[in-house]
DNA sequence: GCTCAGCCCTGCCCCTGGGGCAAGGTCAAC
DNA sequence: GTTGACCTTGCCCCAGGGGCAGGGCTGAGC
C-alpha cells in the first residue's frame, strides 16, 4: 500500500468515534473499511475516511439516527446541507411543541393556579342539537393533521349542497389518538338541510365513508387556543387544563372531547386562536 | 369495592398509556395498580389513580426518562416542579449546543465558506517554550468543565509561590475527550520561575498529581470562541473548523489540541470572548 | 526465531421504553 | 355453557452502542 493504513483503533482516535462504533458502522454500510484482511477480519481505513468519519460523528452528536446520517453523507452536493436542515427543523418544532407542555406542567406543579389561568381560560358554552356530516377515520398522531385538512375541506365543500355550513366544524375523539393509540377520530360539519344532507351521502358518501347524524345538544367545558398550540405535544396541556378545571368545578365528562376548529385556519397566523379544546359536560 | 376499579384496558384508556406501559410502571414500582388479583394477576387501578398516570404520560411526552419521572411524581410540594424546571433547562441547554452545532454543519455542507469564516475566523501564533505546571486527569465530557475549573483554580493559586502566572492557562487535550472516550487531559498554568516550581511540586504535589513541564515552542492555529460556545457539542464545531483551515492551508497537526483561556472565566458574559482552541502546527 | 504485550476479531448479554405476537387463563353477557 | 373480549406472562424486536469473554494477530524486543 502506498497508502498508509490505519487500523481501527487508530481511525477510531482521529475520527473521535469508538471501534465499537466503526464496526457498528461497518456493519450498516455507513462507513465501509477501505481494506479488510481476509485472512484475520482486520479492517484498514485510509487517512482521507477520517473526514466522513467526522461528520458522522458530528451529525450523532445531533442525535441524528444512522439511517438519516447515511442519507446525508451519501447526498451531493447542497443535498445534504438541506437534509441536515429539515433534520433540525423537525427537531426545533418537536422541542418547541415540549416546551410550551414543560412550562404548562411546571405551573401546574408548583401548584400556583393562577399561572395556570394565565395559561388557559377555561369557559363553559350551551351548544344545540346539530345535524352534521361526518367522516370517521383510525389514525396515529403524526398523520391526524393532514387527514382532518383533507377531510374537512371535503366535508365543508359538500355542506354547500346540503344547505349550508351551520357551524364551525369540528373533531371529536372517540378515543385516544397519539404516537401509539389511533382513535377513531370523527370530523363533523353541521349543516342545514338535513334531508338535503342524508341524500348527499346517499348519492356520494361511498368514497370517505361520509355519515349523517344529529350531534346532541350539549353543555362544552372549553378552552381557547392558538394556531401554534394546535399540535402533539403541546396540545395535551390544553386538554389537562380543561380536565383539571372540570375537577376542580365538579363537573363530570358527559361525552368524548372535541376540536372546535372556528377560524380560517390557513388565514390564520401562528398566534392567532382558531380552535377550542372542548369536553361535553353534565 | 365502593370504589369502582378500573381493569388494565379501561385505565390505559382514561390515561392516555397503552396497557403494556402500565405493565412496566407497575414493574418498575413507578405506578403500581390498586389492587392485583392473587389468583388471576390481574390489575385494577382506581379511578384517582389516573390523575398520577397523566402525569406519567405528558412528562414521557417531554422524553423524560422514567427514572426521572419517578422522582417528580413521588416529589411533594414544589419539589416536583424544581425537578422538572431542571430536567427542562438541561434539555434547552443540550439543544442549544445542538443548534449551535447545526448551523456549523450547515454551513459547512453547502460548501459556502463564506459562511465558514463568518463563524471561524482562524489564525496562526507563534508561542514560544514555556514552563509549565499542570494536572493531568481522565474524565469524560460531562466531567471534564467542572474538572478544568477546579484544576485551574489549583494550579493559578500553586503559580503564585512559582514566581506567578506567566501566560493564559491551557487544556491539552491528548487523547479525545467526549461522552464516551476519557481523555487524557491536561491543564497547564504557565509559571515564571522552574525551580520554584520544582520546589512546589516536590512539596505539595502529591495529591493532585501535579508536575512541571516544559511546554516547547511552537506556531499554534486558532480560533477565538465565546464562553456560550465552551461546551459540547458546539465546541466541536471550533475544532473541526480549525482542521478544515489547516487542510486548506496544508498546515499538518503537529501535537494534540488544547484550549487556552485568556479571559477570567467569571467575570465573562456568554458572548464574551473566553477561549481558543488551537492546534499546534508545523 | 521466540515471546509477550497490546491490538483486533466475533459473539453474547446489557441498557431504555416500549411494540408485537403467542399461548393460555378469565370474565361477563347471552 | 359458550363465546368473544379481555387479561396474563414470556419471548423476540428496534436503535446505538457499552462491556466482557474467549480467542486470533502483529510487531517490537531479545
Amino acid at each position: 500500500m502506498n497508502e498508509e493504513l490505519l487500523t481501527i483503533g487508530a481511525f477510531a482516535a482521529r475520527a473521535r468515534l469508538s471501534a465499537k462504533a466503526l464496526r457498528l458502522y461497518d456493519r450498516l454500510g455507513l462507513l465501509a473499511p477501505a481494506h479488510v484482511d481476509e485472512a484475520s477480519g482486520y479492517r484498514y481505513y485510509r487517512a482521507d475516511q477520517v473526514e466522513r468519519a467526522r461528520l458522522v460523528a458530528l451529525l450523532r452528536q445531533l442525535d441524528m439516527p444512522l439511517a438519516r446520517i447515511a442519507e446525508v453523507v451519501g447526498a451531493r452536493g447542497t443535498e445534504a446541507a438541506d437534509l441536515l436542515a429539515a433534520y433540525w427543523a423537525d427537531v426545533e418544532t418537536r422541542v418547541a411543541g415540549q416546551r410550551t407542555l414543560a412550562e404548562y406542567l411546571r405551573g401546574r406543579l408548583s401548584g400556583r393556579s393562577s399561572e395556570m389561568y394565565d395559561k388557559f381560560v377555561v369557559e363553559t358554552v350551551d351548544v344545540p342539537a346539530r345535524v352534521v356530516i361526518t367522516e370517521t377515520r383510525h389514525t396515529l398522531a403524526d398523520e391526524l393533521p393532514a387527514w382532518i385538512g383533507g377531510s374537512l375541506t371535503r366535508l365543508l365543500e359538500a355542506a354547500r349542497e346540503c344547505g349550508g355550513v351551520a357551524g364551525a366544524p369540528f373533531v371529536v375523539y372517540h378515543s385516544e389518538v397519539s404516537m401509539e393509540s389511533d382513535g377513531p377520530a370523527e370530523s363533523c360539519v353541521p349543516v342545514a338541510d338535513e334531508a338535503a344532507a342524508r341524500a348527499w351521502v346517499e348519492a356520494h358518501g361511498r368514497t370517505w365513508a361520509t355519515r349523517v347524524r344529529v350531534e346532541p345538544a350539549a353543555r362544552l367545558a372549553y378552552t381557547r387556543i392558538t394556531k401554534a398550540q394546535v399540535a402533539h405535544p403541546q396540545i395535551l396541556a390544553a386538554f389537562e387544563a380543561v380536565e383539571q378545571w372540570m375537577g376542580r368545578e365538579g363537573l363530570e365528562m358527559a361525552g368524548p372531547c372535541r376540536e372546535v376548529y372556528f377560524a380560517d385556519w390557513d388565514a390564520a397566523g401562528p398566534g392567532d386562536p382558531v380552535c377550542d379544546v372542548a369536553f361535553p359536560v353534565k
